[in-house]
RNA sequence: UGGGGCGUAGCCAAGUGGUAAGGCAUCGGGUUUUGAUCCCGUGAUCGCAGGUUCGAACCCUGCCGCCCCAGCCA
């Protein structure tokens, strides 16, 4: 790809940013490009996530540059160590490393907090004994200006040794703020004295009881780039108004370098939520069974689904950077997953709403075994055999009485073929009491053994099948999507948009006898791609489905 | 009504003054032992209105619409 001593700044830019960081390399601004990814740890990465990784790792290895993976631990409140582990996990999972260039920011508490104490001392910060709620009264409003707390025009002496004695513990939690001193007045609200550290007894995940204060996120953030080396702070819409607070402290500080942050907007995809804020929601009420849930947007989730990290870094390189905000079709990523699986899935057969099909003119006892194609995409997949015999499993709706013209399955007088196997047609249905149907009768032409006949005749429709005796039962859970509108909570509360049945478990499959070790993701012919759930046990096999295959069927 | 952004076909998105890439979807058609795959074809004058220019999606002006900001969250 690049070897590390090039910056590639030749070939044309894939997007805004990949044109920024050239111009500012072209302009000799920095000889080797750092990123960063700085996750909080309060949650587990989402795909909404996948594209300011994929963004920042990939820029930073295209030019041979470097990316670090910051955890922005700076609310010891909502952060985990578990998170902390999940996280990397993921990472890895997707695809990215960071070798040593693992980092906090709670490493720079120290640091930080001298900082502050050079804010003070130029006058650029004071501390505070207003509430949160006076400062909120005082902060003005979108259009008027904030007034000024009285403890604003504090010396610096003093709010040096109340900033000291905050840290020592004397004051109750809430009790005193460090802000800096900017502009009540300003339109960016940012910039109306921002809080710079808060009092929060809680232990921290890496600095345990250490603190009993703790830099706001906005004070830790760009200042953790710098100490980083961090040369492109690459990161979403909602903080480009923060931009001129972070460069107002980075122009009062003495700090090792001048990181230069560049915005694009967040992903949002139909159907589903990505707000960190509304996943936790769903994991802690219960709305989904955790993190992992196969119906969650989160990377575990579409791990645990089957859904192959390279289709995702796939579907996000195919996004584009920009700083428009849109809705991508939850349509557009599940094509993207199909088109990698379509690759790469063995094709194997099974049957979710069995229905029982016996061949009566089919020898009773008889099994043989028939030569299937593993993968009609991939010449190398090769073959495998599967056992037939008088009875098998097909498809309950792969039959219909009085069936349209355009009905290309079962129903009674019409050939079919079943798939590798033979021509049936068939010749009469048993129903129970209620008329629902039990039970196929057909009969088969041994000619067409394989799937052909000699006299070359056409059959209109294949359908797959299960040789009941050699069958495995298998629960497929079927997953729809989460929400059932495309923008959960535009006309009501988001939770009211959960779709109900967003899990449809179908406890009795049959599937054929080749899955019970299988691995990773497979194609249930006519049917999609499923894949072994954590749950799966080669006695109890457990399927989810990652996809569905694209059906034109229910358009005619 | 303050500040910061965005507005090119249903969706994503190229385009940076010279006469609208590409992908997905849609709709036709072909191939096919998965109604899958694959192949071919199919749509926009660029939010609106003025202006500058031989010429504008790209420059200027004025509107309109959408998103973000009033956490001691990130």
């Amino acid at each position: 790809m690049t070897d590390n001593n090039t910056l590639r700044t030749d070939e044309t830019p894939r997007d805004f940013i990949r044109e920024k960081i050239a111009a500012d390399l072209n302009a000799g601004l920095n000889d080797r490009i750092v990123t960063r990814f700085p996750p909080e740890p309060n949650g587990y990465l989402h795909i909404g996530h996948a594209k300011s990784i994929c963004l920042n790792f990939s820029v930073a290895e295209e030019l041979g540059g470097a990316c670090n993976l910051r955890f922005d631990d700076t609310n010891p409140a909502r952060e985990d160590e578990s998170f902390i582990r999940a996280i990397q996990d993921d990472l890895r999972w997707l695809g990215f490393n960071w070798g040593a260039r693992l980092f906090y920011a709670s490493d720079n508490f120290d640091q930080l907090y001298e900082w502050a104490r050079t804010l003070i001392g130029n006058n650029l910060a004071y501390v505070d004994d207003l509430s949160a709620e006076e400062i909120r009264e005082r902060r003005g409003t979108l259009t008027e200006p904030g007034q000024p707390s009285p403890y604003r025009d504090r010396t610096p002496e003093e709010s040096l040794d109340l900033f000291a004695r905050m840290r020592g513990g004397e004051f109750d939690d809430g009790a005193k703020v460090l802000r800096a001193k900017i502009d009540m007045a300003s339109g960016n609200i940012n910039l109306r004295d921002p809080v710079l550290y808060r009092i929060m007894r809680a232990s921290h995940p890496r600095t345990g009881d250490t603190w009993c204060i703790y830099p706001t996120y906005d004070f830790a953030h760009g200042q953790s780039d710098a100490i980083e080396h961090i040369t492109h702070s690459l990161c979403t819409l909602e903080f480009e108004d923060h931009r001129p607070l972070y460069d107002w402290l980075i122009e009062n500080l003495p700090v090792p370098a001048r990181p230069r942050q560049y915005e694009f907007s967040r992903l949002n995809l139909g159907y589903t939520v990505l707000s960190k804020r509304r996943l936790i929601q769903l994991v802690e009420d219960d709305h989904v069974t955790g993190w992992d849930d196969p119906r969650m947007p989160t990377l575990a989730g579409l791990r645990r689904r089957g859904v192959p990290p390279e289709a995702i870094r796939d579907f996000i390189n195919r996004l584009g950077i920009t700083k428009s905000d849109g809705l991508v079709e939850m349509s557009y990523f599940e094509n993207t997953i199909r088109e990698h699986l379509n690759q790469t899935a063995p094709r194997r057969m099974g049957v979710i709403d069995p229905i029982k099909l016996v061949i009566e003119n089919y020898p009773e006892g008889k099994t043989e075994e028939l030569d299937a194609t593993n993968n009609p995409t991939d010449a190398h997949a090769g073959m495998r055999k599967i056992p037939f015999s008088r009875e098998l499993w097909v498809e309950r709706d792969d039959y219909m009485d009085d069936a349209p013209k355009k009905f290309r399955r079962l129903t009674i007088g019409r050939e079919v073929r079943l798939r590798f196997a033979y021509y049936v047609i068939c010749t009469n249905v048993i129903k129970d009491p209620d008329g629902n149907v039990t039970e196929l009768r057909c009969t088969y032409d041994p000619e067409s053994r394989g799937g052909d006949t000699p006299d070359g005749r056409k059959v209109r429709g294949t359908i797959h099948w299960v040789s009941a005796a050699n069958a495995k039962t298998a629960e497929i859970r079927l997953y729809d999507h989460l929400f059932t509108t495309e923008e959960p909570g535009k006309e009501r509360d988001w939770i009211e948009d959960l779709n109900p049945n967003s899990l449809n478990v179908c406890e009795t499959c049959y599937v054929e006898p080749t899955l019970v070790d299988a691995q990773g993701v497979v194609q249930f012919e006519r049917l999609g791609y499923f894949f072994p759930d954590a749950d799966s046990a080669p006695n109890a096999l457990v399927f989810n489905r990652t996809v569905s295959l694209r059906d034109s069927k229910s358009k005619d």
